[in-house]
RNA sequence: GGGCCUAUAGCUCAGUUUUGGUUAGAGCGCACGCCUGAUAAGCGUGAGGUCAGUGGUUCAAGUCCACUUAGGCCCA
């Protein structure tokens, strides 16, 4: 039979489930007895094998979890492969900053070679890791089958994605101003830019642009990166804009009308000389702050018109710059200028700057400012504080520079993705909008990176003849190459040695040493991962996957990728439904961070909370919406399984008492009462809402109806069956409450088992495995269970609702009237819908109980039993009527409260005659309350009244003090220690009140107390004694426990 | 500057689409109490809301529409 329940604790109970998953080899069980049936398709997003995971991955993990294991109960065969994101910056860093290196030259004189190899074990070692802390959320994955981005099948897949790309003539080599990381000494794609402002308050310049046409006139130009002017070429106006010829101290300026107020303080020391329109400086040339630079020095400095000029930033004359900013550079384009230069890789100044070349970027400011100000250009700077890119990596500020990088150009592909976007389903749809903004603005996807760590791009130019050979596979290479090679990977260094023929002359070209962008590594797995190439059959069955799910900050990464090279190769988007879910922060609603104490680790909360309390934290909460992940939210959840685990060890303890004949899986059908038909109806119709909410990707809303089911099970179900499980005899009575337990026990936990797999798994072997060995070995091999609509009971459910509101109310009005519930009360009067009337009163023994009361009457109209009272609510008289409201309160005191309840309660306007005249009163103006008349109490809440009657007879009062001291009696047994079956002997000694009281209730109290003596002698030296007070009286009382 | 999301009790959040409809709900916290055969549990009652604001549609708006404000996200 069944093993005794102890205590709730999870941490037990996974790390239990989880070896007994293991020797039992469960999840192989499960993917064999699911391997014929119809498919569903996930596809995992590669994590970053880079770090342990974080709380905020766990989000993800257990929805996708859930998802795997509802279709696997549902008998849906699977792939269960997860991903490893194993290439990138993201790597190096992390792999830099353990070597103490600090710039790609260190990593260079360190080697090439032992580099690429502390990356693999890195992501070797974090895959490890990250493999063991998704086992312990309770993921079920093939493991060992995991997908790691840095394989050979992985680069080769893209390399022919590259190839096919090459052969639309949709790949070039761009040269451009992309964002910079001056450390990591690369350029970010747009992609990388996510997440990369922040706040920075950087030092912001006036300098004066001296017109050579006007002499003593200059143009006034504001930049927040002064590091940029050696390269300055032009300056731009907005042709319509109004701008100003001022004095301003010996200047005269040219500035924006709007912005003018900036040059002074408030406008006090400048002066309006004249005014123009923007184009009407085009064309005008200017002196550039650094001609006697040598790379500046032939510079035809020209004011150029630009209609992205904002009229409200800066000066309204923008500083352009083609070698710092893309925008300058694509201006550079339409108005033929001269492109400078500035900075290497490093952000250091190139030869040609004088007394800035070989000093950095970030070291520059002062040496600049003070050249500035030398030459008498530097009109004022100011700190300046706005929103500033840097390297989502290591941090560095970006910069902008030109450099030549390698593209796939979207435009030919735009309308393709932006079609296949259509038509697949986003949660919440409205990431469908989002995507398409993303598509219908993203540039060309910049794919190439100046690093070592990443997917060698196949990119073989011939300088010879100009010639771009790509190489699609690994054969290819092979057949292609100059010389046989033998290669232990498909990575840096090693790829760098193979040469190759071009494909024209026949020349002997070398690949370019540039990687490639990760995305590209994780765009590619729906055909890396599925066959593509080995297989096409094989890939026709999981491509497009039904479902991806990651955090919403993918759309531009994952998401992107996978519809880009999905639409590129296929024509099709690689999902039919992408489901996201926004981030993790911490308890106090800010984002988690070490120094702010806020963060916990992931393996703390699993090893702390448990992990079915974690996923529950995480399945219950809105995707839409940030998580807000702590331990107090956790001890809510506790609280609420305890609520569940208390019905089963309630059950396990009188099951084993009795050892009814329970069978597994089977809907009790004899002897039930209506109650166990309700409680079935329950389950079963909370069935099917959970089915829909899982599959409507509604999770949270089956979340819920799970903890409704608790809670009635619980609060309701048990707590009015309780006595029927104490009786002595086992009879059909007592064996139908206990099957009806057996089977809700059981169904729940089975609808519970994709969401919380281990406490799930925990009660299904004790329940049913320890019952019944031919019950599949686990819970997670048993289908979900099926609603059966026969079972579902609308009117009764709707009845239970209403006798629970019943008794609310009831309690509302005993707490009115201050009357304790088990002072027994002579009747409850209650008004219900006349359609449930019929319901409730086959539960009517249940009310009488609950509200302690001896009967129960259904009345038509309480009116002869309550008072209404109506009180105005004077704030919102006074905000509607004004002065009137004082006159309004004396009026209302002559009103008859039934007439204004009565109407008012109605939703109707009520008139009331003022000597001023005639004023509406709407219900909106007052609150309604109605109390007992002489003698009675009552409540009333959505459509249900109870009054009670408070006439206390002789009779009620003494049940009452005999309730009251049966209490007292128990309490003194818990105090003496007794457990709760003893059987005791009980000394009543003294006191009138026990006279009567024991006369009258003699066999109740002693059932009640499980006394098989009661006698009226003094308590010996060998009982537990107390004085106690009932009613006016006092006695003395004593217990012993007997054999 | 453009787009998307959000705003409901002290706190955390349901409810809002499909389908506008009685007195807007829950948990936590707080106050008071009950129960004592689930017991280091369980339960009840209460206080606490101008449903961000304004206007509109309607017999009827927390719910639909428009605008405004605040917060968040994204783009530029």
């Amino acid at each position: 039979m069944f093993h005794p329940v102890g205590e709730l604790d999870f941490i037990a109970i996974y790390k239990h489930i989880l070896t007994f998953w293991d020797e039992h080899k469960c999840f192989q069980t499960l993917v064999e007895k699911n391997g014929s049936g119809p498919r569903f398709s996930f596809l995992d997003g590669p994590i970053t094998a880079n770090n342990p995971m974080g709380v905020h991955h766990g989000w993800g993990r257990t929805l996708k979890d859930l998802y795997q294991r509802y279709y696997a109960m549902r008998g849906f065969h699977q792939r269960y492969q997860n991903g490893f994101d194993c290439q990138g910056l993201w790597v190096e860093v992390e792999v830099e900053k353990d070597l103490g290196l600090n710039s790609k030259r260190e990593i260079e004189n360190y080697g090439l070679e032992k580099f690429s190899r502390k990356c693999r074990e890195r992501v070797n070692k974090f895959s490890q890791i990250q493999t063991q802390q998704s086992i312990s959320l309770g993921q079920w994955m093939d493991w060992p089958n995991s997908y790691y981005t840095m394989s050979d099948t992985n680069i080769e897949s893209i390399w022919y994605f590259l190839k096919v790309c090459h052969e639309r003539g949709w790949l070039y080599l761009g040269h451009r101003a992309m964002p910079w990381c001056s450390r990591c000494e690369t350029s970010l794609s747009q992609h990388e830019m996510l997440e990369t402002y922040y706040e920075v308050t950087h030092k912001a310049v006036y300098v004066r642009f001296p017109i050579k046409e006007r002499p003593g006139e200059s143009l006034l130009v504001w930049t927040t990166t002064p590091w940029t002017l050696p390269a300055n070429v032009a300056a731009a106006v907005h042709p319509e804009l109004e701008y100003l010829r001022i004095q301003a101290g010996e200047h005269i300026l040219i500035v924006g009308a709007e912005t003018v107020h900036r040059v002074g303080t408030e406008g006090k020391d400048y002066r309006v000389l004249g005014k123009c329109f923007g184009k009407d400086l085009l064309g005008l040339h200017y002196d550039g702050p650094f001609d006697d630079l040598e790379a500046a020095k032939n510079i035809d400095h020209r004011v150029i018109a630009w209609d992205m000029v904002g009229s409200q930033e800066g000066t309204g004359i923008v500083h352009i710059a083609p070698g710092c900013g893309q925008e300058d550079f694509e201006l550079s384009g339409v108005e033929n200028l001269p492109i400078i230069q500035p900075v290497d890789e490093t952000g250091t100044y190139l030869e040609g700057f004088g007394e800035f070349t070989g000093k950095r970027v970030q070291d520059l400011q002062q040496a600049i400012f003070a050249d500035l100000k030398r030459k008498g250009v530097r009109f004022k700077t100011e700190s300046y504080t706005h929103r500033y890119p840097s390297c989502w990596r290591c941090g560095e500020e970006l910069i902008f520079r030109l450099v030549d990088e390698w593209f796939i150009s979207s435009e030919e592909i735009r309308p393709q993705m932006r079609e296949a976007n259509s038509k697949v389903r986003w949660v919440p749809s409205h990431v469908q909008k989002r995507m398409d903004d993303w598509l219908v603005n993203m540039g060309d996807w910049c794919i190439s990176r100046k690093r070592y760590w990443g997917l060698p791009l196949p990119f073989y130019p011939c300088k010879a003849c100009g010639h771009l050979n790509v190489i699609g596979s690994l054969e290819e290479l092979r057949e292609r190459a100059t010389e046989p090679f033998d290669l232990p990977e498909l990575h840096r260094p090693w790829i760098d040695a193979v040469k190759i023929r071009c494909e024209k002359c026949g020349e002997t070209v070398t690949r370019i040493t540039d990687v490639g962008d990760c995305w590209l590594d994780a765009g590619i797995v729906p055909f890396s991962t599925m066959k593509y190439f080995e297989d096409r059959e094989y890939w026709k069955d999981w491509f497009p996957a039904d479902l991806v799910l990651e955090m919403r900050a993918q759309l531009r990464c994952w998401f992107y990728s996978l519809l880009f090279m999905s639409v590129a190769l296929e024509k099709t988007a690689p999902y039919k439904c992408v489901m996201t879910h926004e981030k993790v922060l911490a308890e106090d609603g800010r984002e988690m961070h070490k120094s702010w104490g806020n963060a916990i680790w992931f393996d703390e909360a699993v090893e702390k909370m448990g992990p079915d309390v974690v996923r529950w934290m995480y399945l219950g909460q809105a995707t839409t919406e940030p998580l807000r992940f702590g331990y107090g939210p956790s001890r809510e959840i506790k609280r609420k399984f305890l609520q569940f685990w208390n019905v089963y060890s309630f059950f396990v303890l009188y099951a084993q008492e009795d050892k009814p004949g329970l069978v597994y899986d089977r809907v009790p059908q004899e002897n039930t009462r209506l109650l166990d038909r309700w409680l079935i109806s329950r389950v079963n119709s909370a069935d099917a809402l959970i089915r829909a909410s899982v599959e409507n990707y509604e999770v949270r809303k089956a979340v819920i109806a799970i903890e409704n089911l608790w809670e009635d099970l619980s609060n309701w179900y048990v707590r009015r069956n309780r006595r029927r499980f104490w009786k002595e005899e086992t009879g059909p009575d007592k064996i139908a409450g206990y099957q009806t337990l057996y089977y809700t026990l059981t169904t729940v936990c089975r609808l519970m088992a994709p969401f919380v797999p281990f406490i799930s798994e925990h009660i299904y072997q004790n329940l049913v495995r320890s019952l019944d060995p031919s019950a599949p070995e686990s819970i997670h091999h048993t289908p979900y269970p099926v609603c059966d609509p026969g079972l579902v009971h609308t009117t009764l459910e709707e009845g239970v609702a209403m006798v629970q509101r019943v008794v609310s109310v009831g309690l509302a009005a005993r707490n009115a009237a201050g009357q304790k519930v088990r002072q027994p009360l002579a009747c409850a009067m209650l008004v219900v819908p006349e359609e449930l009337r019929e319901t409730i009163r086959q539960f009517e023994q249940d009310i009488v109980e609950e509200l302690n009361v001896k009967e129960t009457q259904f009345l038509d109209d309480p009116g002869p039993y309550i008072r209404r009272h109506v009180a105005l609510d004077m704030k919102s008289l006074k905000s509607r009527l004004g002065k009137e409201a004082g006159a309004i309160r004396k009026a209302w005191e002559e009103v008859n409260q039934d007439d204004a309840y009565d109407a008012l309660s109605m939703g109707n306007e009520f008139l009331l005659d003022l000597p001023s005249g005639l004023v509406a009163i709407t219900p909106d103006d007052v609150r309604l309350a109605m109390e007992g008349t002489e003698g009675y109490s009552a409540a009333s809440e959505k459509g249900v009244t109870v009054v009670l009657d408070l006439t206390l007879t002789p009779e009620l009062i003494a049940e009452g003090r005999c309730r009251e001291l049966v209490r007292k009696l128990q309490i003194m047994r818990k105090d003496a220690g007794l457990e709760v079956s003893d059987r005791i002997r009980l000394h009543l000694f003294r006191g009138e009140i026990m006279d009567d009281i024991v006369n009258r209730f003699k066999d109740f109290i002693a059932a009640e107390t499980l006394a098989v003596e009661l006698t009226r002698e003094a308590p010996g030296q060998d009982c537990f004694v107390r004085d106690i007070e009932v009613g006016n009286d006092t006695g003395l009382v004593g217990l012993v426990k007997v054999a």
